[in-house]
DNA sequence: GTTTAGGGTTAG
């Protein structure tokens, strides 16, 4: 099926030029002209589109040949495909993995993964404008998607980008279908319409002052706006304009989608949306800024999102962020919700008694945080959503009204006091003045927020979830586990946690409730990661976000990026320069030798090779070049001025080891470090140039399992003493690498039968955490466990034991 | 190729 894209088959232009002669990817080496040649592959890997400084982009793809000769190999072929430039940016928006492409215009280079990926010993680069990709998608399924309009025209048959035009809101014509960003004046959470959908109600505004009412029908609810507060920015994809009492309204049709942002000025550009191939450019950003600050400007944001506890008022209306301990159903129009914001809620809070053993969740706390819970009585509608929701959620609870504690409740109340001065809080039916509760994801800073309350709430207050329910059944707790194997079986791991709980199965455990500590008896059954190098993570402490470690592929892509055609460039006044001598070997890329700056104050006191500034370098190069000096910058010019490299790149070298800054948190600039008679190590580099340093962690998932069930846990905080390595090692030394690899292979041998694989005693948490966008699910991580019988070391540390 | 709702407090 036709698209805009530069599509074969799709019209003059598109099509591969005849003179052009394919090559088949097994075939493709060093020793060859490529300009009149082609590779033709499915992309069955595509990258992150990564951006450079100065409005430049690089992607890296994998494409598989497909209709290679039957050979001896069973594999088909693939190669790693580099692109820069708009290329990439166009890529990224009309490719989609399981497209046909041809590339022509590529030259070929070694591919620094081979040893790890082991796909191609070389990789296409495709940059420049000979570079072009032509693009065949499989014909069905249709895309009801397909982008509206293609952007600029060019000669070079390269892959177009969709281009999305946005209205304003004042200028909407009845009938025709748009795209528009707004922010919001009102929302309504999605509700149950009489028909077979959810709907959600939205009044949206923009620059124009136009005031335009939106309604959504979805089925599921993640298709629905997730808008959480008034001022946050919604950018609607296929919405039909229509007249209704003489007002344009806007209400969704075929291949709607929608992404909502933070309306605050200085906010995440991180969308809301269960899009999983939404679009989102600088103009995109630049219209979400835009936005910001009008709405800053014209007042529209509320001051606080939401009132805490400590601050409601009887009969007030207010909106409550809260976590949701417990709930328990009243009658069939009502439940009880139990909740908590960290806050003293300057009126008693009335406890509402409900039946014994109907509470999911602890049916009670310690007295310290009873006193700061709060009951909610949501009736009517609002019962069917509130099924929906788990002990330890993060809610948002629209309209809540707050109660007297005189008023009449369902069930019984506590006597003491009896109304004076008491709160509860109702949730009454329908859905007017937004009328709702929704769950907010975990990573919402409105969440993050939530939880620096709470963790500050006083201790005796905090110790809720050790105070144990008299109402459990007591043999879920000093029951030992039908382990088929007797106690004194010996383990392979030691738990050094000193926690005095029993073991329990994980049966048992499963039906417990979130916050607690438990002790297992376990089998390895599986894991994940397989290739354990991807176990290897960079996590940032600031923003708490956890990303991969860049692969060799991207960095040197970036690498020769930034030391291609060099600007010239104004050094810092401390920096003394001079010029690194190439060794011998031709590149592929005629480039300027590199150049090193050094700092004046630290030649001064001796120390100028302990950190030097390296601009124009290969990721090769300075490899090499870090073996003689403790600390190396990559920089490069931009604006004249010297900085950094985009941050997916490492910005220090120190010997074998790399390490990497944030995106997010990092404000960068080249600046001298300021010297003392301290070792100059990652941490005073990082300081100095502004970086947000992150952190190398391990993480994977466990499968483990015992005669009563099995469980997915993390390994991640305690993954280091587990494994008795540190992440950083890992990431720069095969010996570490290779511990684990055998500890994997003795706890879980290739093959092997559960007969063969080591019994664990292992101390987990279980804690609440969003998995998908907005929902909550409880997690398991091993903590203060070493694996003590490591599989004996082969004198061969490569060989992987069997 | 479009039913549902189309904002504006329950009344416990």
């Amino acid at each position: 099926m036709p698209q805009r894209v530069m599509l074969e088959g799709a019209g003059p232009g598109a099509q591969v030029p005849a003179h052009l002669t394919r090559v088949p990817i097994s075939l493709i080496g060093t020793d060859t002209d490529y300009s009149d040649k082609t590779v033709k592959g499915k992309v069955v890997r595509k990258g992150p589109l990564v951006s450079l400084a100065s409005d430049n982009f690089i992607l890296k793809t994998v494409i598989e040949e497909e209709d290679s000769p039957p050979k001896a190999s069973s594999q088909n072929p693939s190669i790693n495909v580099v692109l820069f430039g708009a290329l990439a940016e166009d890529f990224s928006q009309a490719v989609n993995q399981g497209d046909l492409v041809v590339a022509s215009g590529f030259t070929v280079g070694r591919s620094p993964t081979f040893n790890k990926d082991k796909l191609h010993p070389f990789n296409l680069l495709l940059s420049g404008d000979d570079a072009c990709v032509y693009v065949s998608r499989p014909p069905p399924p249709p895309d009801p998607r397909s982008p509206p309009a293609s952007r600029r025209s060019s000669e070079v048959p390269k892959t177009k980008a969709p281009k999305y035009t946005y209205s304003r809101l004042d200028n909407l014509k009845a009938g025709s279908v748009v795209n528009t960003y707004g922010v919001v004046v009102f929302f309504k959470q999605p509700f149950k319409s009489r028909g077979t959908d959810l709907c959600s109600t939205l009044k949206i505004t923009d620059q124009s002052n136009q005031r335009v009412g939106c309604t959504v029908f979805c089925e599921k609810l993640e298709d629905h706006p997730k808008v959480f507060q008034v001022g946050d920015i919604v950018r609607l994809h296929r919405v039909k304009v229509r007249i209704f009492n003489n007002s344009v309204t806007l209400l969704n049709t075929f291949g709607f989608s929608v992404l909502a942002f933070d309306g605050a000025e200085g906010g995440s550009m991180e969308p809301r949306t269960s899009s999983r191939s939404f679009h989102l450019d600088q103009e995109d950003r630049r219209t979400v800024e835009e936005l910001r600050s009008w709405t800053t400007s014209q007042g529209l944001l509320p001051p606080v999102p939401t009132t805490p506890l400590s601050a409601a008022q009887p009969k007030a209306y207010f909106d409550l962020t809260c976590q949701l301990l417990a709930k328990a159903p009243i009658d069939s129009s009502c439940t009880l919700l139990r909740v908590w914001d960290g806050t003293r809620c300057a009126h008693t809070l009335l406890k509402v008694m409900v039946e014994q053993n109907v509470t999911e969740g602890p049916s009670s706390f310690s007295q310290a945080r009873e006193s700061l819970i709060a009951s909610v009585l949501v009736y009517d509608n609002h019962v069917e959503s509130a099924e929906q929701l788990k002990p330890g959620d993060f809610l948002r609870i629209y309209n809540l009204r707050a109660i007297s504690g005189s008023s009449k409740v369902p069930g019984r109340s506590q006597s003491e006091g009896e109304g004076v001065d008491h709160l509860l809080f109702h949730l009454h039916g329908g859905t007017a003045y937004g009328r709702g509760i929704r769950v907010l994801p975990e990573n919402s800073q409105d969440v993050q927020e939530l939880k620096r309350v709470m963790e500050a709430v006083p201790e005796e207050a905090e110790d809720d979830f050790s105070e144990q329910d008299d109402s459990l059944p007591m043999e879920v707790w000093s029951t030992p586990p039908e382990s088929p194997v007797a106690e004194t079986t010996e383990s392979s791991t030691e738990r050094s946690c000193g926690h005095d709980t029993q073991p329990v199965t994980l049966s048992e455990l499963k039906r417990s409730d979130p916050g607690r500590v438990h002790h297992v008896r376990v089998q390895l059954r599986s894991y994940e990661p397989r290739r354990l190098h991807q176990a290897l993570k960079l996590y940032c402490s600031k923003c708490t976000k956890m990303q991969d470690v860049p692969d060799d592929e991207l960095v040197a892509g970036l690498f020769s990026e930034a030391s291609q055609d060099p600007e010239p460039c104004t050094f810092p006044w401390w920096a003394l320069s001079g010029r690194v001598l190439r060794s011998g070997d031709s590149s592929t890329f005629p480039r300027r030798s590199p150049s090193v700056h050094l700092s004046t104050q630290l030649l001064c006191v001796d120390k100028a090779r302990e950190l030097v500034f390296l601009m124009g370098s290969t990721l090769e190069e300075t490899c090499r070049l870090a073996a003689g000096y403790q600390n190396i910058v990559p920089v490069m010019s931009s604006g004249g001025h010297m900085t950094l490299l985009d941050l997916s790149a490492p910005f220090l070298f120190r010997g074998r080891k790399r390490y990497y800054g944030c995106k997010r948190c990092s404000e960068v600039a080249v600046r001298e470090p300021s010297i003392g008679v301290e070792l100059i190590d990652e941490k005073i580099v990082a300081e100095a140039l502004g970086v947000q340093l992150l952190q190398f962690v391990l993480l994977m998932k466990l499968e483990l399992q015992d005669a009563t069930d099995t469980l997915d846990v993390f390994l991640w905080r305690g993954a280091e003493s587990f494994f008795g390595v540190s992440a950083e090692d890992v990431a720069a030394n095969q010996e570490a690498q290779n511990r684990i690899r055998q500890t994997m292979d003795s706890l879980c041998p290739a093959g092997g039968s559960a007969g063969e694989r080591p019994w664990m005693d292992l101390c987990l948490t279980a804690y609440r955490a969003e998995v998908e966008a907005g929902h909550n699910q409880t997690c398991y991580q091993i903590f203060q466990s070493t694996v003590t019988k490591p599989a004996s070391t082969p004198s061969d540390g490569s060989t992987p034991t069997g």
